[in-house]
RNA sequence: CGGGGCGUGGCGCAGCCUGGUAGCGCACUUGCUUUGGGAGCAAGGAGUCGGAGGUUCAAAUCCUCUCGCCCCGACCA
């Protein structure tokens, strides 16, 4: 390929809108622009990327014996109503009317079609287990899109489904899903991690998500991994072993009321009250859909809102406002607490229930309870583990090692579905027994537009983008200094055309640019392997080849140079 | 949705406060020179100043409304 046949839009400057690496980068060297926000443009370059990590994803869901099919990105909204998904996803979905008014779904994920397929085609165990997939283009509608590829409205996914006669079943699909993954992402470049990840929407009963470690912005996710046994989860799903001790047959003191005057932090009541945080409990009161919860936690401890909101089974769960406070506990924001509290739900945390004689809000501006006790004081609905991990915490798994934090970019996330969708959607098949089942499904997505970003956000440095050789937009550049020079021309070219027929992808800058900006651009793009083919080199009959990612540069002969290049571009990464 | 910021040739920005000829760098076109890390000189083209309304003799600039984009938060298949 010449340089001057395709379209490479390099910018010299970091456009306004970009504030990660990666999307700075992937802007900057030419393989993206932005339509409108979370949507994209993907220009030459790019669109060799996408196509080397959609074969990769291809080949390895093949190799897992997954088929591909293509389903519509246009849904009819009854599939989704259905699955009971419509009220659930709500606005997270991009939909639409037709002329007659019929709503409509632009897909973001497929559960629903493929299990409305499958209902309408399979009869019986013998034809099971089946994997299909498809790569295809996703909606969302995310209420702030950003970051380039990384949370965009639209987006392209590869999506995986399979269908099992039961759970064992399940179990080996899915494993067979979760190696293909690590062979995908590895293939890419990535040092992958697998991480245990809360089921959301999607329901189930087991998930895990694929982690590409950053040590940059980009990491959106905190994931928390074990420092000594395999135990790693996201920060939605990891809990850890407390270290409350169990006061529940200690001596139940009288109750208590303090004055606290202006004390509503847990920070002013401790200082005030000169007792340590975790002598706290918070309390916390939360909207779930039409319903006020409570979520009393020790005060020294965040909260997981996914774990409340799971535990609670609600839809939307969110902080409720200062007036709902203020109606509900009669007091100003800062004194709530559990004892008389009415028309309101408990969930205690874990380490809340074993406690003693804590102190809490007394649902009357400036004064807390000391002594309170669960059950006694006020009545106890769930307990459940709400806290929120943060690191350096006792490992649930092995409860020896000590819970370590890495940020993260999810690339590819598994779902075991069971079989939630297939009863909303009375998807049966007849089992050996004759008898009706449900078919146990599970669910997989690999991010392809994301993965293709977090290779830029985890592969780069100050001079731009270094792909790695597998998904990278051509292997080789090569860089005439001069190409209006004859000779030097004569000799790119026809190293050029000897790594062709040799099967490689290259690239020729053919331009009429001065080596300095060839050179920038090489760099900024990113092509794992450099030819520069220069006067300097030429007066001694060479060629030289410098590596991207470690900079390492070989002076060759120029009768053999093609061999040899082929040879250097064979070895590295 | 709450908070903050920004919309001026293709891109990055200045000008706005204090109203009066729309400017700079890059990119682009032509010519000459140059040619191993973003060349120089010369000439040139390109802008409804996001949109609508208002104030004014006069609006990129002041006022009102509106649309879009970016950042923080909530959210996240």
């Amino acid at each position: 390929m010449r340089w001057t046949q395709i379209y490479i839009p390099t910018l010299r400057e970091d456009p306004a809108e970009a504030e990660l690496i990666s999307h700075k980068l992937l802007l900057r060297a030419g393989f993206m622009r932005k339509v409108t926000a979370g949507v994209y443009n993907y220009l030459p370059l790019m669109q060799r990327v996408l196509h080397k990590i959609s074969n990769i994803t291809r080949e390895e869901m093949n190799r897992a014996g997954a088929l591909e099919v293509t389903m519509p990105v246009l849904h009819p909204a009854e599939v989704w109503q259905a699955s009971g998904r419509w009220d659930v996803v709500g606005k997270e979905q991009m939909r639409l009317k037709d002329r007659h008014q019929r709503d409509l779904v632009l897909g973001g994920t497929h559960e629903e079609i493929i299990t409305t397929l499958i209902k309408g085609e399979l009869r019986s165990y013998r034809q099971l287990p089946l994997n299909m997939y498809q790569i295809q283009v996703k909606f969302r509608d995310e209420i702030r899109p950003r970051f380039g590829l990384m949370r965009g409205r639209e987006f392209i996914m590869k999506d995986a489904y399979s269908f099992d006669r039961d759970e064992e079943g399940l179990k080996i699909a899915y494993q067979k899903m979760v190696d293909a993954y690590f062979r995908i992402f590895r293939r890419c470049g990535f040092d992958i991690r697998k991480v245990e990840s809360d089921t959301g929407q999607m329901g189930g009963t087991g998930a895990h998500e694929f982690m590409v470690v950053v040590d940059t912005e980009g990491g959106e996710n905190t994931i928390f991994y074990c420092d000594k046994c395999e135990y790693a989860a996201n920060q939605d799903k990891a809990t850890f072993i407390s270290d409350q001790p169990d006061e529940r047959e200690n001596e139940k003191l009288p109750l208590e009321e303090v004055h606290t005057p202006d004390r509503k932090t847990i920070e002013e009541v401790t200082d005030f009250l000169k007792l340590p945080a975790e002598r706290l409990v918070k309390t916390l009161l939360y909207r779930a859909d039409d319903q006020i919860v409570a979520a009393l936690i020790r005060g020294d401890r965040q909260i997981n809102e996914i774990k409340l909101k799971n535990e609670s089974g609600c839809l939307e769960l969110e902080m409720a406002d200062a007036p709902t406070v203020q109606s509900i506990t009669g007091s100003e924001v800062g004194f709530a607490g559990p004892c008389d509290l009415k028309r309101v739900k408990f969930f205690l945390d874990e380490e809340v229930s074993k406690m003693a004689n804590f102190v809490t809000g007394a649902n009357k501006t400036d004064y807390h309870y000391k002594n309170v006790n669960a059950g006694r004081d006020f009545r106890v609905d769930h307990i459940t583990d709400l806290k929120l991990a943060e690191g350096g915490e006792r490992c649930p798994h092995c409860e020896k090692g000590s819970l370590k934090t890495d940020r993260g970019i999810e690339v590819g996330n598994t779902f075991m579905l069971g079989t939630k969708y297939s009863e909303a959607l009375k998807a049966y098949f007849v089992d050996a027994d004759g008898k009706d089942k449900p078919f146990v499904m599970g669910s997989y997505g690999v991010g392809i537009t994301r993965t293709a970003q977090a290779v830029a956000e985890r592969f780069n440095d100050k001079y731009g983008i270094i792909w790695p050789k597998s998904i990278a937009p051509f292997g080789i550049v090569i860089t005439p200094t001069n190409y209006q020079d004859e000779k030097l021309k004569e000799i790119a070219d026809q190293i050029h055309g000897e790594l062709e027929k040799k099967g490689l992808e290259v690239i020729l800058d053919d331009r009429d640019e001065r080596a300095g900006v060839k050179f920038n651009d090489a760099d900024l793009i990113g092509f794992p392997l450099r030819v520069t083919v220069g006067e300097r080199g030429l007066a001694k009959g060479q060629v030289e080849v410098k590596v991207r990612r470690t900079g390492e540069v070989t002076s060759m002969d120029l009768d053999p140079a093609a061999d040899k290049i082929a040879e250097i571009y064979d070895r590295i990464d």
